[in-house]
DNA sequence: GTACAATATGGACATTGTCAAGATAGAATG
DNA sequence: CATTCTATCTTGACAATGTCCATATTGTAC
């Protein structure tokens, strides 16, 4: 590779990271649909079927992308979490769907690929993983909540569901455009804040 | 076609329609990756290029599915909103939002090329058209919560963000299967029931 | 009945995913 | 250093697909 003068030119060096970030670059041009083992070997200046070696097939290739992205979106919340610490619970959950939201805006192309490619997670066992333990950090912090008496009555299982329903909603409809459609141009922190405090609106309604 | 002996052979008779099913038919069985015009056209019964015919390109043919998912969450949600006429405003929008997710969990072949299959809606006015008339309901049904006093300091789009996202990322969740992952083994009726009804927890705190 | 539009066929071509066989480089071992 | 082993990459092949084109068939308007 001309950009990687001192590595030999028949073996890469790193393929592997360079057909992900093909990936991604293709995604962001042409869309998921249009990514292709063959394309992304050409990004990555490869024959066609090197990938095969590093990702098997297609599939696997997505899976990896996947798997990277799920371990981004853990990364962000946590840090979100400890940047909001010192805040109440409610405001630290706040904090951790932002950067939810976000994150699925900031990286689309792995967002798509976690969530809108119908990747069948059971058969990567990696990656299955990796997105078990993003979910169970979600669950988690609910059951915080419920714990620690800020819901002392709630089911800690439906409070995960809500809150994860609305912050996961909010960052596919956001990210498909569908949002935008209905809502005019607003700034996505207005329409996260916004809907993020609306549930503060039944607090004078009657459970 | 053997099975409509009194058409001709060669001209189908609704081809389009066929192809509908075909499709769904072909996502239920092998995920939407799995599309294809020569599959579709195969189970109709027809040649490989006879559907360009009636939907230009592939892109089209799953424009045209999406549309008519469109066209049924319509439905639903306005019958959902005609059955519980008689109920409070909240338990109307509350058997909407179930209507949604159900949809979404009966045909979800469906709501997979609605949302998950990275169409670009702007390039099919009439897919586009429907799926605004969907989602303006949405927004509409929102708005009414605010007029009719239920929050009269809520700002409506806010609200419609909030309830959209909420009952979206539910369906979505659902139909991936991570939500089942997390929660275990409950029927989506519970699941619905409990996250729908967790906005009613804020009922106890300070806004 | 004739002309025209709609519908369907068949062939062609480029692109893709995948497989098999072989080539090249790096690392380990002697 | 020479040898061997393994990981990495290339080349060639094949079937399947999307799409275009020319052609054939049917339904309809006049």
């Amino acid at each position: 590779m001309a950009e990687n003068p001192g590595k030999s030119a028949y073996h890469h060096g790193d393929l592997a990271t360079a057909l992900l970030f093909a990936v991604d670059e293709i995604i962001r041009e042409k869309g998921v649909g249009s990514v292709s083992l063959r394309e992304a070997a050409r990004r990555a200046g490869v024959s066609h079927s090197a990938p095969a070696h590093h990702f098997g097939d297609k599939e696997g290739l997505l899976a990896a992308f996947a798997e990277q992205g799920f371990g981004h979106l853990s990364e962000v919340m946590t840090t979100a979490m400890a940047g909001a610490a010192d805040l109440p619970q409610l405001e630290q959950m706040s904090a951790i769907g932002k950067a939810y939201v976000k994150l699925a805006a900031e990286y689309p192309a792995h967002f798509d690929v976690m969530f809108r490619s119908g990747l069948d997670k059971s058969k990567y066992p990696s990656l299955h993983q990796t997105a078990e333990i993003t979910f169970a950090f979600l669950h988690e912090r609910t059951s915080d909540l419920v714990a620690q008496g800020v819901f002392p009555d709630a089911n800690p299982d439906d409070l995960a569901a809500f809150f994860w329903s609305l912050v996961h909603g909010l960052a596919v409809l956001w990210v498909d455009g569908s949002l935008q459609a209905v809502l005019g141009d607003r700034t996505l922190d207005s329409v996260i804040e916004g809907a993020l405090a609306a549930p503060s609106l039944f607090a004078g309604e009657q459970p």
